[in-house]
DNA sequence: ATAGCATATATCCTAAATGCATATAAGTCA
DNA sequence: TGACTTATATGCATTTAGGATATATGCTAT
């Protein structure tokens, strides 16, 4: 295994408290080569999910380019070198799948050697959030998108890779994308239990049983309504807009709200 | 053994189905050029922690080399080119802090272009835990090393920078591994409530009453003795060893192995 | 208009988990 | 041997989740 010590460097940024102090500091920042060594590229995958119909969809892209060409993958693009990883996670979510705005978090950084054949990257994966009201956004010029459901074969929190269904077949994902995929799920599964996720895929206004189908598909299991109904009822929060659904058939449901400011408070 | 728990098991994907198949991908890939664009340097930081008469500490070297020279940080190296994520961190705790062998997990990756005076650094952050009877390990030469005390300022999971304590002062932190340290604090309280990590932190053979404290002094906050007594029994990744401390001054406790091959189960 | 329908909401009951108090056991130490 | 300290066992009250049943309400068909 190649050791390689502190490579290299060149500009000085701008720097973090005391960063940059002494004269003897700074001589050997200005002094720093930066290409010394060969590096790896560094990208982001965004994973954008939804549910709809009460299933876990993703959004994929067709790849126009050699690796995996035809294949489909979710949403990359490398990170520029002035660019933060969370802001280049963004930018890919709005070139590549049309969206902003939205719930995005870093899910975790897959680097294994051999996952790009072309070279070397380290992919730092994300996950986004939208509810299927914005699914009719008109994908962003030259890009083939298409929802596919997401299905994983393992229960509960155990992991594992997850497959991606166009029509009812599954797709091979380019690069280690299942994997992601999979992480996603179990990333989300996980933190169900303890942070107001469910909010991020529904419009403003909702029912219980339009959270609870939310929670229903993202565990991939049933789930007793009146417990549900009482946990979060008893969260906090929730408010109740006083209005309730119309034209549903039978009788309507109250219509309530995410409390966006509620402190989430240590446990 | 390396027992190391590694959630996505991405391995490399060298021929990831029709990763290279045709002969126009072989020839895109030859003719690709992996120096067209500046690239950040990719490294890994890893905050070894155990604990020891019932307080978090986690291992700090000093720095020899700007920048943040004679700063307290955690133990970082860069990522070669050919070798993984986890082989970079495994390697790092293995050279700058002389552990190997133990639980070792990816925490999060940092990217702020300031983050690093010199250049352009993304920072792929582990968190390691080791019971405290290896602490007498010698230091790799070269390695000025020291347990810290970690020290938060906030209550519960709520998040945040986290200090680290030196003969009762607080250090200032190279980079940003003051957020870095939060944040492992951060995921280990989480981790706690469904995963069995205590274990890492305590030598084979352990008391009810020690696992306790270990729980304590990550959660920051005292906890039920009965409760988690029971909670403990319950879960079924004990084994009773029959076997008793000694020379304890009162009844002694029974002792206790953790049972490794126990599947976790998916909730 | 009204009866039937489907689903929302309320109420009650049971099982399980937790916190707390008390009693007993098993070592050490004077 | 007895005092002391902490482990372990047992009982009980409180809380919380799961499940069943009963009632409410708006829609639809007649």
């Amino acid at each position: 295994m190649p050791r390689r010590r502190n490579p290299p460097a060149a500009k000085a940024a701008p720097a973090n408290q005391a960063g940059k102090g002494s004269a003897a500091e700074r001589a050997f920042l200005a002094g720093y080569d930066a290409a010394r060594f060969p590096r790896p590229s560094v990208a982001v995958d965004v994973a954008l999910l939804t549910v709809d119909e009460r299933r876990l969809r993703v959004l994929l892209t067709q790849r126009t380019e050699h690796p995996f060409l035809g294949h489909w993958g979710l949403l990359g693009g490398f990170v520029g070198f002035d660019e933060s990883i969370d802001a280049a996670a963004a930018r890919t979510l709005k070139a590549k799948g049309g969206h902003s705005g939205v719930f995005l978090e870093q899910l975790y950084t897959f680097g294994a050697p051999g996952r790009d054949p072309r070279t070397r990257v380290i992919s730092v994966a994300h996950y986004a959030l939208v509810h299927p009201e914005t699914l009719a956004q008109p994908a962003p010029q030259g890009q083939a998108l298409r929802w596919a459901d997401v299905q994983v074969s393992w229960a509960g929190e155990r992991g594992g890779p997850a497959a991606a269904l166009i029509d009812g077949s599954p797709q091979p994902l380019a690069f280690d994308h299942a994997e992601m995929l999979g992480l996603v799920v179990q990333r989300l599964r996980g933190k169900l239990n303890y942070a107001p996720i469910g909010f991020e895929l529904l419009p403003r206004d909702f029912t219980l049983f339009d959270l609870q189908q939310v929670h229903e598909a993202i565990l991939g299991r049933a789930l007793n309504k009146d417990s549900f109904r009482r946990r979060m009822l008893a969260s906090g929060l929730l408010a109740a807009t006083g209005r309730k659904e119309t034209a549903v058939g039978h009788r309507p449901a109250e219509l309530y709200r995410f409390k966006r400011n509620t402190r989430t408070a240590g446990r």
